[in-house]
DNA sequence: GATGAATGAGCATTCATTCAT
DNA sequence: AATGAATGAATGCTCATTCAT
């Protein structure tokens, strides 16, 4: 009984600190952002941050791996509800560049502060890369054994749009001012369409 | 003319530092590389070191120009040899993606640690790949002007390239085994031409 | 009666406690060895710890106390039953250098751990010898008023007697590769009774 | 020319921070002294520190090297001047005493703290022991060769005698209120030589 | 110009101890 | 009695930078 309670207050404070770790990161990046900082953001003590995490680079790999999660998920319940492959890759752009363009912070945490924060955050966000690409060429083939599009490499075609969208949103995400992401949806939409060979007019949209 | 020797001198050293700072940062990552191990590696001290960079930082930046100006003279000269726009296309990214493959260690210090070393390097980094992406795109323009390609929204399509581009070779870059970067020239260049609307056949090979 | 099994519970688990801090100084010193350990060790908490015992320094003052009471009973019980002085040594050392020689990380511990922990262990430490010294001496003491040895400096030869038994079993205790403790013993027993005047031959065998 | 100056200044900070560093180790024992308190009592920096010496450790095992050094040397400088055997022991058990009883901090740091201070330091102190005990054993076998001796284990008979000065001057050191050491001389030789089967009288005084 | 000794702020991590439950 | 989450002071070590020589 007594039990649920602390079990609650655990996650209450667990969750706090994750909060916090995104909140300092995000400002500081990894290297400057100091364990005092985030202890102090989650009102807590630099004691209470490492009964929750054995270190700095534990609690931003878990930081990385949430959001690796919710991104991932997105985008599957996004393509889940369209049939149509083209339809499909309209969905998960769309809502890809909307989960981006409502969380800058996040976004530059995840695309800038990530990469080059040494070797061990590298090799995992090449691993979050890898996945992501791997579901993309997935519905791609789909796409293909369906007959929607021609036949094409779509290892490299997956990457060419991961790559297009990390590009578009990395420079948005440091640019001093930024404008809406979203508008540069159809634009992106058209190209990456016609790159697998789909021509796209009104019919599609 | 002793003056000259003397000048002379101080720039061979300046050049030696900048080459073991190279060798170092790309071995290490910047901010595991000290400044003690370039000293070293310049076969000087760490005094020497700040008689001609006033910082760690500046070294690095310095770097990253030389790096950035080497780029851009060796895709415009690629350019310039080729009279129509999808020829010189073709030129451009052959030779990136020749440069590239053939520096591994400078093209993960370029494409990743460069990202993740602080909020100057960000910066900084944003102004190459603008730099870069203007490039793109001035010569997009001009395929579009000469009514080579049906007019289309160049700043995206620019970044679209370039974000390829560099997800294709950062993947490469950081990849435990990867195989030769250049083996992905074929299906990429399709798949980067047809984005823009150019369909490739035999023709333009 | 409810009292008494509670009381018998408490008494049981102050025992785990001990017999776990016990096992934990031994295997990793007093400085390197955590409460968190001991606690663990114990199949208690933390907070049980400091239930029982009031400080990690006062537990591990308990442990010396129990441990020099168990060697002095052992040595005077084994004294006890030797009418001969010279005779009472030679029993009074075997039993020390057997009690030693069943427990090396024991050992270890109270020569070595319990000296360097700090002040206030050096201090314990002194009295504990001081009190091994004491019993020495008195024993000495009674075989000069028995006539057995010719008159001497009681107190000197008591800290001589202790201290060779201390260097011997705390080389023992520290090398790699340690041979059988006892059998330094017949060679030690003739120095130290010679020591004392005691010229060793047959009878005294 | 300018390079000997420095040199020098070097040595002498060098020396200045093992003399700040025996103080202070003395005054708190080794794992209570900071880095931070040597460096205040060497009136420098802890980077200085770390210039000179790697590491907390590294400067302690040093200190210990020199005071062993200085030990083996004086001892045996005391023996080389004296033909016979037994006035060599002689001359070495009052040059021995008479170090100890001139340094009593050191004594303490060297007896006491460097034993507890962690396995590596036991192991050195091991080390420092089995050399003393070596130095020792060598001269009994010269006595016993030359026939000054009646045959006998010089291996535990040296251990006895290294232990029974430790013991003696380790609660000389520890002690509160400690009378002067070289008081116990007397006694403790006629002890020590008796236990050899040299027996003491006024010829050898 | 060059050297390298010296600086000192900064930082992740540990751990004995406390206390609300 | 017992738990375990929380505390916070303590500490060895690093490293970009400075400056006397």
């Amino acid at each position: 009984m007594i039990k649920d309670t602390e079990q609650e207050r655990s996650q209450v404070r667990r969750q706090r600190i994750l909060d916090a770790a995104t909140q300092v990161f995000t400002r500081k990046g990894y290297r400057d952002a100091g364990m005092e900082d985030i202890a102090v953001e989650a009102e807590t003590s630099k004691g209470g941050l490492y009964f929750h995490f054995p270190s700095k680079q534990a609690l931003f790999l878990q930081l990385l791996d949430r959001m690796t999660a919710l991104f991932i998920e997105r985008t599957e319940s996004a393509i889940a509800g369209e049939p149509d492959p083209v339809a499909r890759a309209d969905a998960a752009l769309r809502v890809v560049i909307h989960t981006f363009a409502t969380h800058r912070g996040l976004t530059r945490l995840f695309l800038v502060e990530a990469l080059g924060a040494g070797p061990e955050f590298s090799a995992k966000m090449l691993g979050i890369h890898t996945q992501f690409t791997a579901l993309i060429r997935r519905h791609l083939d789909d796409a293909v054994t369906q007959g929607a599009i021609a036949p094409l490499d779509t290892a490299v075609a997956a990457q060419v749009w991961f790559g297009a969208l990390n590009q578009i949103v990395t420079c948005w995400a440091l640019s001093e001012s930024p404008g809406p992401l979203e508008e540069t949806y159809p634009a992106l939409r058209v190209l990456l369409l016609r790159s697998i060979g789909v021509e796209v007019d009104a019919a599609h949209r």
